[in-house]
DNA sequence: GTGAAAGCGCTAACAT
DNA sequence: ATGTTAGCGCTTTCAC
C-alpha cells in the first residue's frame, strides 16, 4: 500500500531502509540461496514498514511476472467457471496470479490475445478448448509454457487436460436407452477442420454418440449445427420438421439444450412427456428448479487443478516429458429425460 | 510471430535492418513527434520483415503496458458478459488490450487482485461493482486511472457509469402494480455498510422499491438475503411461510429470481398463475425459453462502452474533471408475470 | 528530423 | 553470506 501520491517504494528503498544490498532484497523476496535468518528478518521488517510490493513488470525483464495467463473461448459458457475455480484454488499459495483472456470467438482472436500475454512477459498459459490450429499450439508453446484444456491428442511440447468425451457421451446414449428410447437424435457442433476434427471435445462427443448408438445396434440421427442457444433451437427445428420424430435429444452442451427446450416449448410439446432432453457440461443453470436438465458433469474444478499444477510444473522445468491428465465424466439424471412415450 | 526456438525480436533488431537508431523506432511504434514519412516507411517494413511485436512488458518500465485491466465480481453472473463486450467493442481499434481479474467475492480478493493489476503496470483499471469501501477506491484511484462501473455516489478521483436502479425498480413495481398486484415483495441483498448501502445498485434497487411502492400507494414488503440463487431459494421459502402471502415477488436479480423459481415449483405453484416473479439483469437465462422471466435490461454493452472511453481519456488527462454517466434501463416483459390471480 | 546515452525496477553473474 | 555491476527491452531527455 503506497501513500495515495508520490513514487513508487521500490527494491533500493528497501535496500537503503535495512541497510543492506538490492540483491539482497532480491533474493529475500525469492527465497534464493544465500540468505542468513538475521537479514532476512531485517528485510521482511523494512518491507513492512513502507509496504513495498516488487513491482512485477519489472522483475519480467530479468526473470519471471508470477503471472499466468488464461485463455477461454466463451465467457458465457457457465462450464467454465468451474474449471478457472480449480485454477484460481491450486494456485492460491503461490506466488502467481492469474489473468484471463476476454473471451474469444475465432483463431483470430486466440492469436491476437495469447501474443499479447507472451508480450506482458506471463510464465504460462492455460489454453481452454482453444481453436488455434495444431501447429500454432505448437509453436506458442516452445515459446511459452503451456497447457492445454480439453483439447484431445497429445504433443510433445505442451501438457493436456481432458475429459473422456466418448464416455461421457455414451453416459447419455445409454441413459436414453436404457428408458427404452430408440430414436436418439444427437445435435452438434459443425467441425470441418480435420485437425479438430480429432481434437476437440464437440467432434469427440459426436463421435462417442455414434460408437455408443452403434454398440446398442441403434440408428445414428446427426443434426450439425453450433454449441450455442440458436444452435440447438435450429437443431429442434430441423428434427420436429422430420416425418419421423425423435423420442430423445443428446445436445452436445447443456446451452445447446436450452434452445432445443425453447423450440420445444414453442412447439407446444411436453419434457419429458413428449420428448426427452439431455445436455452436457453440467452448467449452473442446468440445476436451475424450473430447467432441471439431465446431463454429463466434467468435474471442471479438477481439470482447472490439474492444468494449473502441471503448467507449474513445466514452468519450473521446461524439459519434463509433457502429461496428457484424462478425467472421467458422470452422468447427473435430472427432470428433462424420462421413459419412452407410449 | 518469432520463429517458435531462439531469441524474441527487440527493437536493436529492427533499428539495425532498417538502418536507423531504436529511438526512430521507438518512435514511429509510438507515433510520436519527429518522424520522416520515408522513415516511418523503412522502419514499418523491418517491423514487417522481421515479425517484430513489441514486448509491453518492457514499454512499462519507462511509458505504459498498454493494458487495462478490468475487476469483476463474479464471473458466473451473466450480466457482466455484456459489459465486457461493450469495454472490448470500444477498445478494439486502439493499442489495448484487455485482461480479466479472476473473480472475486471479498474485498480482500479484490485488493490483492487490483494490487496484482497495478504491480504489473496496467495503464488503467474498470472496476464492475467492487466491494471496496470507497476511501480505498480513492486511493487506488490516485495510483492508477480507474472507472468504476455499477456504483453509485460521485468521486472526484474516478469517473463512474451507472444504471438508474431506483428507476429500474420503479418499472418493475409499476409493472406489477398495473397487472393489479397489490401485495409485492422484493428480495434484496442484504448490506450493512454505510457507504456502500447509498452506494451498491442492490441497496439502490432495494431504495427504488420502497419509493415506487409508496408511491402507488402499496405496503413494503421486504426479505433480506443475498444476490444468488440460493438467496433466492430461501427468500422465497420466507415468504411462502408468511401467513399473508405476496401475489408477485420482484427479485433483486435474475440469479435470484431463479432461486424463487425453484421454490415456487417445489411448493406447487404456478407462475404467473399463482404467483407472479420479476428479476433484474435481463440475463442470458431470462430470456431461456423455459424460464422466459421477466426482467430489466440494463444495457450492459452501452456500460462497457461508457467505461472504456472514460477510462481511455482519463488515461489521456490524468487531471481531466471526473464524470459520471448515467444510464436507463427498459423492462423487458415475459411469461413470469401476469395478472393478479382472482 | 535524427540519434546517443541514461535509466525505469529488478535479477543474475560475478566478485569478495 | 554479502555486495558490485551489468544488463533485460524499451522510452525519454537532450544533443546535434
Amino acid at each position: 500500500m503506497d501513500s495515495g501520491t508520490g513514487r513508487r517504494v521500490t527494491i533500493v528503498d528497501v535496500a537503503r531502509h535495512a541497510k543492506v544490498s538490492t540483491t539482497a532484497v532480491s533474493k529475500v523476496l525469492r527465497n534464493a540461496y544465500g540468505t542468513s535468518p538475521s537479514m532476512r528478518a531485517k528485510v521482511q521488517q523494512a518491507i513492512e514498514e513502507l509496504g513495498y510490493r516488487p513491482y512485477a513488470a519489472a522483475r519480467g525483464l530479468r526473470g519471471k511476472t508470477y503471472t499466468i495467463g488464461v485463455l477461454l473461448p466463451d465467457i458465457r459458457n457457465p462450464f467454465f467457471p468451474d474449471i478457472l475455480d480449480g485454477i484460481k484454488d491450486t494456485l492460491r499459495d503461490t506466488d502467481y496470479q492469474v489473468l484471463l483472456g476476454p473471451s474469444c470467438d475465432s483463431e483470430k482472436d486466440e492469436a491476437t490475445i495469447t501474443n499479447a500475454m507472451i508480450d506482458r512477459g506471463m510464465d504460462g498459459l492455460i489454453l481452454i478448448a482453444p481453436l488455434l490450429p495444431r501447429p500454432l499450439l505448437e509453436r506458442l508453446a516452445k515459446t511459452v509454457p503451456a497447457v492445454v484444456v480439453g483439447r484431445h491428442g497429445h504433443s510433445d511440447h505442451y501438457d493436456t487436460v481432458t475429459d473422456d468425451d466418448i464416455t461421457g457421451a455414451a453416459l447419455i446414449v445409454n441413459h436414453l436407452a436404457d428408458l427404452g428410447h430408440r430414436h436418439i437424435a444427437h445435435i452438434e457442433h459443425r467441425e470441418t477442420d480435420p485437425t479438430r476434427l480429432s481434437e476437440m471435445p464437440n467432434a469427440v462427443r459426436a463421435e462417442g454418440y455414434r460408437q455408443a448408438m452403434r454398440t446398442r445396434g441403434l440408428e445414428i440421427d446427426l443434426v450439425s449445427t453450433t454449441y450455442t442457444q440458436e444452435g440447438g433451437y435450429l437443431g429442434a427445428q430441423q428434427l420436429l420438421a422430420r416425418p419421423h420424430r425423435p423420442t430423445a435429444v443428446f445436445a452436445g452442451a447443456d446451452i445447446v439444450a436450452m434452445g432445443v427446450l425453447t423450440a420445444l416449448t414453442e412447439a407446444g410439446l411436453s419434457v419429458p412427456g413428449d420428448m426427452s432432453v439431455a445436455g452436457y457440461d453440467n452448467t449452473t443453470f442446468a440445476a436451475l428448479g424450473p430447467i432441471s436438465l439431465t446431463s454429463v458433469d466434467q468435474a471442471g474444478h479438477e481439470i482447472g487443478g490439474n492444468a494449473a499444477r502441471l503448467l507449474l510444473a513445466r514452468i519450473a522445468d521446461r524439459k519434463r516429458p509433457s502429461t496428457q491428465v484424462k478425467l472421467s465424466p458422470t452422468l447427473v439424471v435430472r427432470r428433462t429425460t424420462g421413459p419412452l412415450p407410449l
